[in-house]
DNA sequence: TGTACATCAGTGAACGCGCGTTCACTGATGTAC
DNA sequence: TGTACATCAGTGAACGCGCGTTCACTGATGTAC
């Protein structure tokens, strides 16, 4: 009856979602277009209309997907100062300033994310508010509107420093820049400096 | 001899200049044509390349010329915890949060000029490190270097809580990123909440 | 003061190209018998 | 087990359009006399 199990299509959808999310995120969204989009993911063309209604359509489902992921990162994260440190240690390090592709979605998109139509605003908006609940579970000290609010802070503090350290040529301003957002994120999130047990390992390549 | 003096050209370049800046930042850099940014200056689409040798030279320079006006504004502004607040409470204003055009160039690109050539993130860098060095200078409590490190803080913390502000469809919670901006900024600043003796004006349209 | 002229900022049509999107088609697959 | 068939994911050429850029030209201006 049917010719290929519904499995197929959906696993070339999510490569269609994961090479758009690489690509958007390095080249802008603006900057991608759909031929390149589909090579990405091992196809041609025509096969795009498949699976998406236009391009919009999937700028949104991309940045759905990108914050879905991002936000499963932090849940799954130990809680306690340990690991959050190793987080901003890993989040701020020059791996994932020069690795735009794989990593964080709002510090690669976020100005161009406001600039979208209402779907893909408010698929953010849906994405980022549990990013921010899950943040805000870490920071929690017995005041969840404080903590709440510390959360945004440090959020918006991350992605406005790697953005600023991704755009300046000067390469001791832009380690400075990681150093001093480093810094403020331990005490935005009310880890003291050195508190960590956990080995100074390297940052890993994919640190989104 | 000369058919126009001199100043004409230049006001005509000015022009260009000015109506790129407030093109690019609504509509992003890549999303503006060449012949919609010589219409903003009343003029066509061949009058372009008597001013600039490219659109990436034209790039560069709007980039250079939005912060040097950024930097003119935050040297003019008189020391003091006032004029501090009073500047941070109209950057995080839900005015400037809706004009893009007229608003903080980093704000409205900044993510967009870290995937620019060489020469436009240099201007970036050129323009952006005066501009450090002027918050730093409001900052300033007998300690340079932690003034610097507090502005380049400040800085980062502004542009993500703007973008993110702007990115949200929730107006709830496009408020509470601001007012959190704001209540975490005054902290970086070193102002106390409430220490300002200015007049609670209505934030003014052009706050960049 | 009036006229002829040289300059060059600005005009507007045209260039090749890549964009998002459409569509007639192909051919690998799972099913029916 | 082997064959004919229906499905539909994917192909690839083509669409109109706007992009950045080029270029032959126009005509308002300041100067020379």
């Amino acid at each position: 009856m049917t010719r290929y199990r519904p499995e197929h299509k959906e696993a070339t959808r999510r490569r269609l979602i994961e090479a758009a999310g690489r690509r958007f995120k390095s080249d802008g969204i603006d900057g991608s277009g759909i031929a390149t989009l589909v090579a990405d993911a091992g196809l041609t063309n025509g096969a795009f209309y498949n699976h998406f209604a236009s391009k919009d359509d999937l700028i949104a489902t991309v940045v759905a997907a990108q914050l879905t992921d991002q936000a499963a990162v932090i849940d799954a994260l130990p809680v306690g100062p340990a690991s959050m440190q190793t987080y901003l240690r890993q989040y701020l390090s020059p791996a994932h300033r020069d690795d735009r592709a794989g990593g964080c979605p709002s510090a690669a998109l976020l100005d161009e994310i406001g600039r979208c139509d209402e779907a893909t605003r408010a698929a953010y908006t849906v994405g980022v508010e549990p990013m921010i609940a899950a943040v805000a579970r870490h920071l929690d000290d017995g005041d969840p509107q404080g903590a709440q609010e510390r959360a945004i802070g440090l959020l918006t503090l991350l992605v406005g420093s790697l953005q600023l350290a991704r755009a300046v040529t000067n390469p001791a301003l832009s380690q400075q820049i990681l150093a001093t957002a480093y810094t403020h994120a331990l005490s935005l999130a009310g880890v003291q400096p050195g508190a960590s047990t956990l080995p100074v390992a390297p940052p890993t390549q994919e640190s989104s």
